[in-house]
This record gives C-alpha cells, structure tokens and sequence, in this order.
DNA sequence: GCGTGCGCGGTTTTT
DNA sequence: CCGCGCACGC
C-alpha cells in the first residue's frame, strides 16, 4: 500500500521526508512544521520498507511528545504499526536498555530511580556526613553534579570548563568527594537518578560492545526531535547507535535552545556537519503560525545573537497588528491591566479564554496575575509549578512502593519507616546503620537484628516490628500476584494508616482533603496503568516495577484535570513551558532588566539564551503579542524601580504601538485600527482591534 | 522523638 | 513576602 507522503508539504519539507538515507540536520524554525516532517518521514520509510516498526526509533524529550508523535504517526501508517515504532524519549529509551542489561555495569535488576527530590535527600545525608559543605547547600551539589553527569565528565577543578558561572566552579571545587559519595550511597541503594539511565547506558555499550551491536543491528534509522537540547551524554549515545549506518536525522531549532542550564548543548546542533560529516542539511523557513509582524519583530531580537546559525522566518498569514506595548506603574498594575486588555480583545474579536496566554520568565509572577483574574472573573489555569510526583503524600506512597520492590532502597525507607510516626528516630536509626556497617547488611535487615538484640525500648521494637510487618506483607502479596495491584496499593494505604496521618499532619481540612486527593490519585494511576498493561499488543503483565517505572518518568498526573479546565480557561505559564506551544494571542509580562534578562543571566553569562528565552516568547503568537512592562515591582517584599527589558529596544519601533499607562486609558484615546491585511487565512485573521 | 518558631535565601525544570 | 531547613524546648 503507497501512499504518497509529501503531499500539501512545500520544497524544504519534502526534501526532509525523502532524504531517508545518512545524516541529515532539519533546522526547524518556530512553527515551520517541524512534526509534520518527523511523522511523515516515519511514514515514508515504512511505507518503502526501508524499515519493520520496531526497527525505527524516534527520541523525544517528553513524554507528551512522544505520545503526540505516536498518534500522528499512527494517523498516517495505522496504530497497529504506529505502537509498534519506538517512539520514546531519551530517559524512557535508556531505561529499556538497562532493565535488560544493568547487572553488567553493577546494579541489581531492581534498581529503583531517585526522583530530583529522593537525589537531593540523599545529597543532603551525604554532604552532612562529609561535613565538608563549606556552606554550599545541597541543591547547588546537585544541580552541580547533575552537570557533570551531562556532560560524561567526573568533576575536575583544573579541566577547562565550557562557560561556567563562578558559583558553579567554587562548587566543583569542593564536589569531588561530594559527587563520589553521593555515587556510591546511590549504588549501595541500587538506586539510579535519571542522569545515570542516559549515563549508565553510555557506560553499557562502551563497556560491552556485544550489547551495543545488538542495538545498533536492530535499529535502522533513528530520529531525534528538538535536538537543541541534546547533552553531551546523549550525543554520544547517538553516535554510537548510528555508526554503522549513518541513518540519524536530527530536528532542532538552535534559537529555541533555552535549557543549557540543564546540561543541554547548543554545540551539538551548531556543529552537525562536523560531527557528521556529508550531512544533508535542510532549513525549514516557511512559518504557519503567526504574523509577519511577530516574525520581524523575533528576528530583530534574536539576530543579535552572535551563536547561532544564519536563517529568517517568512510567512504568508499578512502582517496583523503591530505589537502593543505597555508601561504600566507596577506589578498589580500589569495583571490589572492584563486583564482588561483581555476583556477588550474578547469584546473586538470573539476570542475564547484559551486563546489566551500570559507568560513569564518566573513562577513568582503568576501570584499576581492569578489575583487580578480572579476578581475580573476571567477563569485561568495556571501551568508547572510542583511535579504531582514531587508532592510529599504522592512521595510517601511511591516510597512505601519502592521499599517493597528494592529492600536496599535506603532513601525510600528511612523516608517511610517512621511515616506515619512509630516512635523511630534517630537514635535507633543511628543503632541500625552501626549495625550495617558491621555486618554488611542493609538497613531493613539491622532493624531486624535490632529487635533480635533487644536493642530497642519496647515501644519503639513495636513501631519496628510493625513496620516490617507491613513491608514483608506486602512483598509476599505483590510478589504472588494474583489481586490488582490497584487494590493491592488501596489495602497498603489504609493499611499504614495514611489518612489519618494526614489528617492529624494537616492545618486545615482543605489541605489533608486535598492531599488525600492525591493519595487516591495515585491509587488511580495504578489502576490506569494496569489497563494500559493489559491492553498492550501482546498485553503486558503489569508489574509493581513497571508502574513506578512509569512514574518516573511520565511526571504529571494532574495534567488530565488541567487539560480539561484549559478548555475554557486562560494560560498562565513560564516562557520555559510555553515552547512547542501556540496561541492567537500571547501577552509576555515582566519586560525589565533583571527579570528578562533575567539578573543572574547577566552575571552568568548566558544573555543569548535569555534572549532565546524571549524569541521563543514571542514566536508563541498567531496572530497578536503584546508586552507589559512595570516601572516598578515588588521583589521579595520590596518594591524595586525597574528598567525597560534591553531586548526591547532590540525591536524597530515601526513593529511597536507604545501606551504609557492603563488599557483604559488608551482604549478611550482610539488608538488607529491596523489597516485590514489578506482575509483568506483563516476566520480567525481578524486583527484584535 | 516531636512540634514550634526563627532566619535565611530566593530563575527557568522536558526526565 | 513565602517556604524551608534547622535549632530549640517539651
């Protein structure tokens, strides 16, 4: 069955799909149809039987994306083949690989993963047993030594470092024991934190090439999807999954790489051709999503970047209105405003809330805004914030989990052991690791020999015994099999007690209602996942392991209810969370130096990516952007006097319409109408004013 | 071992 | 201004 692929594509996009075979670099600009290529590419070489399914590989860095690119895919080749493909980010990949093969580079197959908060508990125990912090706290270790890990480099003081702040070099200096500390406790945990799946898969294929060939047999054409934000780790993985073949092409845009902060590294996109050399390189520059007007003004700003690679957006959706630009006196002024501004638009164009979307270069300033909406009674969600399974309840649950799956689990189990309270702290537990260290056993089984060396007063050998009560309990029940593990995890809830636990914990009702929301939630989670489990092709056995694998690595389940309420409602969310994303109309908020750019980029040296951070800002928009701009905000309780963002004035004035003051102000002034462009794209082309 | 109050620090967050 | 980690007193 042929079906021709590049169909209703333009020039660029067909060459990307049809150029199937060697190394090939798509530079996507914002909205130039990026997925479109990726999806119908995966067609294209299924369709020829260049390659079965599962011989292909798509890699993405999200799970929503890669579930995106499966349903499209699956639009085009049947889901049948589509669930078939490997479409799967870099970490979901990397775990594959080494639930298969980590007992060659020294893990148990059990191995649990440390989330970001598990790493930095454990961080924390770490650097107070070296009693070396300095006066460094925990978070900067980590953020420290998950840049290391990125980058496949042990920590080094006298290596050249690419552009580092001064902080982050103090830090590595007293790192070292840190890193190595951490690294072992991680392992005596058998426990990985997600920068060891991509680092531990790396270590896999180097060390036992067998294992590698496999791999590199088995896949015949891999792709990546925003490849701007590859690290070192990944990069390499790449290259050694494709070094036969050479089939590896690559999606990015490096004007949107805004998380090197993470460890990604624009060096990567910028330097393809060199990496591999006879690279096709194809630049998609047709843009279908906004107006000429936005797409002047992100070129203005972003051509002031000095690393990147020469390109323009054009588009054919006519110039619309010249961007709005507002100064108003401070941050509740700007939500205030922001909301009129709204209100007005909805009032010229019909605009539903959700074509609306307020961004911002930090979370703090959602508070205002949310206060402002609330009582001009404009409904709005507010996206990120706090993982749901970075939540303390959801943790307490997945830790009790994790305990059961991997009694070495040392972090999971002294989070747990005396949650709710049994009477156990320090003291025994300081009694419980003298006796790991003397006889080489792990935590759970010094608890054992505690309460068979009489060790414990006979309240605390009660809350022990009832502990590994509940823990052997468990093990046995998960490990037979035989009852849901939905209600397997219902039955472990009520068992611990837990919602009584929050209720005496918790202020309010509000609060352990809410908390206990999550709890069932969890329990949901499970649920759902034993009937994805099952209705897989061939069904899967859903297994304990498997969903806490799944809960690591697919974040949010709140984001069902926030996608539903988002139907309605408008966006507030930060610029890092809008890429990938777009809106008819798109207000940024917070134009001042010291916010955007933001102040520590400044003595961090990374300008160009706060500039990126804008220019992906603005490409959000379809059809209208407008700026606000404080004269003064309040900043941790104080009111600071600000200045105009610098980028701004990166932008031609001719792109602008500039109002000092209030939206109200300005609408009685009538300001001119845009003059009236192309109608033929789209309904919803009209101007806002 | 457990709860409270003080003081400090404070971007961004795909996994 | 707020959330938190830690030090103190029960």
């Amino acid at each position: 069955m042929s079906a021709d692929y590049t169909k209703g594509l333009n020039e660029r996009q067909k060459e990307a799909v049809l150029q199937t075979e060697g190394p090939v670099l798509v530079l996507a600009g914002a909205g130039s149809g990026k997925t479109r290529v990726i999806t119908r590419r995966i067609a294209h070489i299924l369709d020829l039987g260049l390659a079965t399914p599962p011989q292909v590989l798509a890699v993405t860095f999200t799970n929503k994306a890669a579930g995106e690119m499966r349903e499209r895919v699956g639009e085009l080749v049947g889901t049948a083949r589509a669930s078939e493909t490997v479409i799967s980010t870099f970490h979901s990949f990397c775990l594959r690989v080494l639930r298969g093969h980590i007992e060659k580079v020294g893990y148990r197959k059990n191995f649990s993963i440390a989330g970001e908060g598990d790493s930095r508990t454990l961080l924390r125990r770490v650097v107070d047993e070296i009693g070396d912090a300095d006066g460094f706290s925990p978070a900067l270790f980590q953020s420290a030594i998950s840049l290391c890990k990125n980058e496949d480099s042990a920590p080094d003081p006298d290596r050249p470092k690419p552009v580092r702040n001064e902080t982050e070099e103090k830090y590595e200096r007293h790192m070292a024991p840190v890193y190595e500390a951490y690294q072992s406790a991680l392992r005596a945990a058998n426990s990985v934190d997600f920068d060891d799946l991509l680092l531990l898969t790396l270590k896999l294929w180097r060390e036992h090439p067998g294992v590698l060939h496999r791999f590199r047999n088995h896949f015949r054409y891999v792709m990546v999807d925003e490849y701007q934000d590859t690290n070192q780790v990944q990069y390499q993985l790449l290259r050694m999954l494709v070094e036969d073949h050479k089939n590896l092409c690559v999606v990015g845009d490096d004007d949107q790489s805004i998380y090197s902060w993470r460890g990604a590294s624009m060096r990567n996109i910028l330097e393809f051709e060199r990496d591999f050399p006879n690279a096709r390189i194809v630049t998609l520059d047709q843009n279908y999503r906004s107006t000429t007007t936005i797409l002047e003004a992100a070129h203005q700003v972003i051509q002031n970047n000095t690393q990147r690679r020469d390109k323009k957006l054009w588009s054919d959706l006519g110039k619309g209105r010249a961007i709005d630009w507002f100064i108003v006196r401070d941050d509740e002024a700007e939500a205030v405003e922001a909301a009129r501004w709204i209100k007005h638009i909805q009032g010229r164009t019909g605009a539903r809330h959700r074509d609306f979307a307020l961004l911002y270069r930090s979370n703090l300033q959602s508070r205002a805004l949310e206060i402002a909406f609330r009582q001009a009674g404009i409904p709005y969600v507010v996206y990120g914030g706090q993982e749901f399974f970075e939540r303390t309840e959801v943790r307490d649950i997945i830790a009790y989990l994790k305990v059961i799956v991997n009694p070495r689990d040392e972090s999971s189990l002294l989070r747990v052991i005396n949650m709710p309270r049994r009477g156990i702290g320090d003291t025994t537990l300081h009694k419980a690791h003298d006796i790991c260290r003397e006889e080489k056993i792990s935590l759970g089984e010094a608890l054992n020999e505690i309460i068979k060396r009489g060790l414990a007063t006979p309240p605390v050998e009660r809350g022990i015994r009832e502990f590994l009560d509940i823990v052997s309990k468990y093990r046995k029940r998960f490990r037979e099999g035989g009852i849901p593990l939905q209600s397997q995890v219902e039955d472990l809830v009520r068992d611990i007690g837990y919602n009584d636990e929050l209720e005496r914990v918790c202020k309010t009702r509000e609060q352990s209602f809410s908390r206990w929301q999550n709890v069932e939630l969890v329990v949901r989670a499970m649920g759902e996942y034993e009937e994805q489990a099952k209705k897989q092709e061939p069904p899967q056995t859903p297994t304990l392991l498997g969903f806490l694998d799944e809960s690591h690595l697919n974040g949010d389940q709140d984001r069902g209810s926030k996608k539903e309420r988002g139907e309605h409602a408008v966006a507030l969310m930060t610029i890092h969370s809008a890429k990938g994303l777009e809106f008819p109309f798109v207000f940024v908020v917070g134009l001042e130096d010291g916010l955007l750019p933001h102040e520590r980029s400044l003595k961090e040296n990374s300008l160009e990516e706060e500039r990126r951070l804008f220019y992906v800002a603005i490409t959000r928009g379809q059809r209208h952007v407008t700026f606000f701009e404080c004269l003064s905000r309040t900043q941790h309780g104080r009111e600071r006097m600000s200045k105009t963002s610098r980028f701004l004035n990166e932008i031609p004035e001719k792109l602008l319409q500039k109002h000092i003051g209030a939206v109200r102000e300005m609408v009685e002034e009538h300001v001119a109408p845009p003059k009236p462009k192309k109608k033929k794209t789209k309904p919803a082309k009209n101007p806002p004013k």
